[in-house]
RNA sequence: CGGAGCGUAGCUCAGCCUGGUAGAGCACUUGCUUUGGGAGCAAGACGUCGCAGGUUCGAAUCCUGUCGCUCCGACCA
């Protein structure tokens, strides 16, 4: 290509709305542009480099047998009313409706689809397993797009679906697309690494998310360098020892508390209760429904638990009005020991339960007479704490959770914090931000059973078939390539995914100038080599030319000016490497040896 | 959806407080000079100041509404 037959927009500055690094790039490189909010166009230049990452998946998910299909972006309704998913990701999903009122959804990702097609074109064991995949635009109706290409209302995916007949069988192929997953981030150039991850509403067992470490990433992975274990902080956990029994009183002693609502507050004169002597109660209302949640003082609840420990759809907490109406106080004076208003006589615990229970069903809250309780794993065991009572402006001290506390469940419900012990080896765990880039599920029989993807297994009975789904977003990998290799000039292409490999940059450009026609020999013998070259045949001042060619990254420069040229040599630069000049007989072997090195940056 | 901020030339921004003929740098066009690290000089083109309404003799500027964008939070496959 010809600089000048294509586009390429270099800016100097970077637009204002672009926050982080590698957004700024994509801009500045004219790689890509805005069209609105979380809507980008891809340039030439960007295009190239996307087709270069949807390249390599696909390379890879073949040779790890999966096959390659294309599902509609537009879905019926139906389907995603029949796996249940059309309330439980109703938030994300973008609706439209047809001018005979139909509803569709643009796809957010295919299990519907897929598993649709399963149950109509597999109906024996013999066909199995398979394994379809597809590169395609998918749609979230993201509430806050952000960071470019990172969280977009419009982006495109690679996502694979696997069917296999066993348990086992399911667990092998969800081990090839992990193994493809590394093979893919490494060819990349990227540094991923996988960690073990929460499956939040696609639902499954067992899945890990592949991260690039990133300061600018949205998730936090907790992670184990003695060991090598790494999870998403939202499944994180860490081997903190329960807290420890003391000698305690008979029986729960009320103290007045004038003002304190904070654990902080109680923790300070006159009251002195360390914060891990106390028990912090939250009010949550999931899936209609209030449910208690302990945490010790000194932790914080970690809402992906809760969801996946209780099995809820959705959570939120409650308001202060909710709150008051179920418990008789506000929150700073909250505790699980009275929640049926125990406190009070018979007859008014009577009338004033009848009449809450009134105003919450009316606001669509059920199960107030018999409230669950949620207690970490952590306080199992635990006296000697201290607890609100339930009461403004009072606690309780001498509380025994076992003894005083009916608790539902207990589960893993707080978040790690760095510097914990490893559960694995007790070593102290680090926390860092990171960028999810792919992930991977084992699904098992969710959506075949509920869209009917069974087969006829080899003793004749119906079996469903047990699913894995593989998610890549293309895009973003795309970023977080450039977030992970770029510096002050510019991006830091890996040559894997470079829009080109080689710039030639003639520092004259007259047709009949010895640089350029030096320039576009080399081009033709490079790109009879296969060799993907861009030659910047503007007539532009030798700066300008070589801001932007680092501006855009390519790997490698080469440079042919009259001065060099008169002793008979041409310039090759890496993109982070030292000048050597070589003699221009030795130019393309000198670039091809270099072009070579397809893994280094 | 809550909190904060911003919408003026293709880009970065000034002007707004204190109303009075629309500005700068970069980019763009033409000419001359320059030619190994985002050139110099000269000339030129580019704007319904996001949109709608209001106040006023007069609004980029003050008021109201609205749309869009960004940040923090909530949310997140």
């Amino acid at each position: 290509m010809y600089w000048s037959k294509t586009l390429i927009p270099t800016l100097r500055e970077a637009p204002a709305d672009a926050e982080i690094v590698s957004h700024k790039l994509l801009l500045r490189a004219g790689l890509i542009r805005k069209l609105a909010g979380g809507v980008y166009t891809f340039l030439p230049l960007g295009l190239r480099a996307l087709r270069k990452v949807e390249q390599i998946i696909r390379e890879e998910m073949d040779r790890a047998g999966a096959n390659e299909v294309l599902m509609p972006a537009l879905q019926p309704k139906e389907i995603w009313e029949q796996s249940g998913r059309a309330e439980t990701a109703s938030n994300v999903l973008f609706k439209v409706k047809d001018s005979s009122n139909r509803e569709w959804f643009l796809s957010p990702t295919a299990e519907e689809v897929i598993t649709t097609l399963a149950a109509n074109e597999i109906n024996s064991y013999r066909q199995l397993p398979k394994n379809f995949y597809q590169v395609s635009l998918k749609f979230r109706d993201e509430i806050r797009p952000r960071f470019g290409l990172m969280r977009a209302k419009e982006f495109i995916m690679k996502d694979a679906y696997s069917f296999d007949t066993t348990d086992a069988g399911a667990m092998a192929s969800y081990q090839k697309m992990y193994a493809a997953y590394q093979r893919i981030f490494a060819r990349c150039g990227l540094q991923a690494f996988p960690v073990e991850a929460d499956t939040g509403v696609i639902g499954g067992s067992h899945s890990h998310e592949f991260m690039v470490p990133a300061e600018t990433g949205e998730n936090d992975v907790a992670y184990c360098e003695a060991c090598g274990y790494a999870a998403n902080i939202e499944k994180a956990t860490s081997g903190l020892p329960k807290t420890a029994a003391r000698e305690i009183g008979a029986a729960p002693e009320k103290f007045a508390t004038p003002g304190v609502v904070t654990i902080e507050a109680l923790s300070k004169d006159p009251y002195k209760v360390p914060a891990n002597r106390q028990i912090k109660t939250l009010v949550y209302i999931a899936d209609s429904q209030p449910i208690l949640i302990l945490i010790r003082g000194d932790d914080q609840l970690n809402e992906t638990k809760l969801l996946a420990k209780t099995g809820a759809v959705v959570a939120r907490p409650a308001t202060v009005d909710e709150i008051v109406l179920l418990l008789g106080a506000k929150p700073g004076s909250l505790g699980a020991v009275y929640i049926n208003f125990e406190r009070f006589p018979d007859d008014v615990r009577n009338s004033l339960f009848e009449a809450r229970k009134n105003i919450l069903e009316r606001d669509g809250i059920s199960g107030f007479e018999k409230i669950k309780v949620y207690a970490d794993e952590r306080l199992q065991g635990a006296n000697d704490m201290t607890t609100g009572a339930n009461e403004d402006g009072f606690h309780l001290k001498n509380v025994s959770i076992e003894r005083d506390i009916k608790v539902t469940a207990w589960f893993d419900l707080r978040t790690v914090s760095a510097g914990e012990p490893c559960a694995k080896c007790a070593q102290p765990l680090k926390i860092r931000r990171a960028i999810e880039v792919g992930h991977v599920f084992k699904l098992g029989t969710k959506y075949s059973e509920k869209l009917n993807a069974t087969f006829l297994a080899a003793d004749g009975s119906r079996q469903p078939c047990v699913m894995g789904c593989y998610g890549i977003g293309v895009t973003r990998t795309l970023q977080a390539v450039i977030e992970q290799g770029n510096d002050k000039d510019g991006i830091i292409w890996p040559l894997s995914v470079a829009p080109y490999q080689v710039c030639l940059t003639p520092l004259a450009v007259a047709p009949e100038s010895e640089p350029m026609k030096l320039a576009e020999k080399i081009y033709a013998e490079l790109t009879a080599q296969g060799v993907d070259v861009i030659l910047d045949d503007r007539d532009e001042r030798p700066g300008v030319k070589f801001k932007d060619s680092e501006l855009v990254g390519f790997p490698i420069r080469l440079a042919i000016g009259e001065k060099a040229l008169a002793k008979g040599e041409v310039e090759i630069k890496p993109r982070s490497g030292p000048v050597q000049f070589v003699k221009i007989a030795d130019a393309v072997s000198t670039v091809l040896a270099l072009v070579k090195t397809v893994y280094s940056r």
